[in-house]
DNA sequence: GGAATGAATGAAACCGGTTACATTGCTACT
DNA sequence: AGTAGCAATGTAACCGGTTTCATTCATTCC
């Protein structure tokens, strides 16, 4: 089939641990042998098989990567940023999609598991204790995504996730400053990390605010999603909805259009990640931005940090555009468009 | 470190050999035997090595996928559906995208060649030659994309591509039945295979039609892509716009938008791919439908047929949505929305 | 001149599986 | 009883690299 080693070794007059040696560059070897070896694996197009290679040495070159939706841009960008990184260094991905499936997560894990140096957790679904337990067995980045502050963290574990706090405080008090003192959330998939934290802030900055804040939830957090949990959002009650992600908050408005429920004139609308092309939502969507991209940047980095940075943190903050205005039924002028709003 | 066979045949008082017969059943064991070896390896919590397994058979258990793009819808979901069908049969997946990149795209092949059962090229942007090249060391599959006819196919090549000629003609035809004619096509990327199909399908029905045709093009077939695509579109002259995908469709929108130019009043817009979910756009996009989904399931029915059906084609329809209507500068009803629409 | 040093190279083990071939032991037939 | 035939199992080679250890040979130092 393909030329290995032997085959180079001979044509060239040499032992294949020369050969081995001369390629690799390993160990000294004469530079007159180098080159007769190098010349003649050019000639017989030799390529080192990666899987002899990786038996032999116990490093694969290939990382994995596990997240709940190829299809979904958070993902994509996240997934596009590590595949430019650690590709420049020659190292591939195998990509698993766990379409939000804990049971399917963990069978992903166990067929990457020996045949990736590392593996890349965004948006887990598993319990601490199943990440602790693959953790084990090979180093894991676990992204978008903590564990417990009390769960004794493996050695090889590293977290990188987004502070998605000082954003959502921003969008709140941002509504509040608008008149808004009826708002609504609709949060994601239950077991998602991130929509954990997400409520908390909201509960936490509503509380000190003394705004309302109804919860619900969506457990398909995307276009379609975000359209159909519209009928969990009491539209006369509330002035204003937070979505789990800029997804939802296009379907949202979507859904709101299709209703004849102007945004932002009769309901304010954020969404999260500002994942979306700027021009793409109509209006332009508020959103709290927290940058996916550097989110996979940070991954890539704890993956080549030999040291294995154990935790790292990208900032939000609140991106103003023109989904959110002054509230319904208020007499002003909107701060945003500038058009006059009335009862 | 991982448990290996060994160790399992050891604890079960077996050689190797009837530990691997009897944990993959390819050949007699007794059952007792095989009944303690398996109990054994369950205690062991024995997982069997990919890449000892892959250098002992030849046959890896992955493939490769190359796109040149992870982020654009079109792709993501060929690649869910690629990884949907083939991660239940617990084939896994390595990822790499090109850039619309050839020299990146060669050296993602040189990467994944020895590592990968077969190959999914799509979209490919490189050369022919190159392509077959490839097919002489693996299985490859094209999607997206044929040879040209002249050149003899390697046997292990097959071909997976939209046929876009209905959905074009449709297209076109769709707009002449409103009145357009004089129209402009946004093409993609200079060395897209799909790209020069759609120019063809549209100069041959635009010039039996009688419509007249400007095709400009954008290397970025993607939102902000389109967004810079309209410069090139004479808006005066032009009553319709065929964009390349739905993302570049989605650029002109909101482009169109920004400038104060109605659709469909003004300018009708025609997308391709139908990638993006249904309310998305505003207003709706009328689209050439060319499922990337089927496309991904074609490419996972070549992997899997061990026959390796040589070529297969996607059918296409034109979809009218909300995003076409009566030329203007005629005074009449649209056809869609029953608005009438004066000088 | 002889021994110590060290550089270049080769032989062979090893990584973790699979499998061709050899061996053992039992059944069944003549 | 002797042997052909077959099923269960073991031995060892193999896949394609890397790496340890041994060997060879030239240099240098005393």
């Amino acid at each position: 089939m393909a030329t290995t080693i032997r085959q180079v070794a001979t044509a060239a007059g040499v032992s294949v641990a020369t050969a081995s040696r001369a390629l690799s560059g390993s160990a000294a070897v004469v530079a007159s042998t180098k080159e007769r070896v190098c010349r003649v694996a050019e000639e017989l197009d030799y390529t080192p098989s990666r899987l002899g290679r990786s038996l032999a040495t116990g490093s694969t070159g290939n990382v994995g990567v596990i997240l709940p939706d190829v299809t979904n841009p958070f993902y994509t960008s996240f997934l596009a940023e590590l595949e430019t990184v650690l590709g420049a260094r020659d190292i591939g991905i195998l990509v698993g999609d766990s379409h939000e499936n804990p049971e399917l997560e963990r069978s992903l894990i166990r067929r990457m598991t020996g045949q990736v140096d590392a593996l890349i957790l965004a948006s887990s679904r598993l319990q601490d204790a199943d990440i602790a337990m693959a953790a084990d067995r090979l180093p894991v980045v676990l992204a978008n995504r903590m564990l417990e502050p009390g769960t004794d963290c493996p050695d090889r574990l590293s977290q990188i996730a987004l502070d998605i706090d000082p954003g959502f405080t921003e969008a709140a008090r941002h509504l509040w400053a608008l008149g808004h003192s009826q708002i609504a959330y609709v949060d994601g998939p239950l077991h998602s990390w991130s929509g954990r934290q997400k409520r908390e802030s909201l509960t936490r900055v509503c509380a000190e605010l003394g705004m309302s804040l109804i919860i619900s939830r969506t457990e398909q957090p995307d276009f379609s999603g975000g359209r159909e949990s519209l009928a969990g959002v009491d539209t006369d009650e509330v002035t204003a909805v937070i979505a789990f992600n800029d997804q939802v908050a296009l379907g949202l408005l979507s859904a709101l259009r299709d209703t004849g429920i102007a945004v932002p004139e009769r309901i304010s609308v954020i969404g999260c990640d500002d994942s979306l092309p700027n021009g793409l939502a109509w209006p332009s969507l508020t959103t709290v931005d927290s940058s996916s991209r550097t989110l996979g940047a940070l991954a890539a980095a704890a993956i080549l940090d030999p040291l294995h940075q154990r935790t790292g943190t990208v900032p939000s903050r609140l991106i103003v555009r023109e989904s959110t205005a002054q509230r319904w039924g208020r007499a002003a002028t909107s701060v945003h468009t500038g058009t006059s709003v009335v009862t």
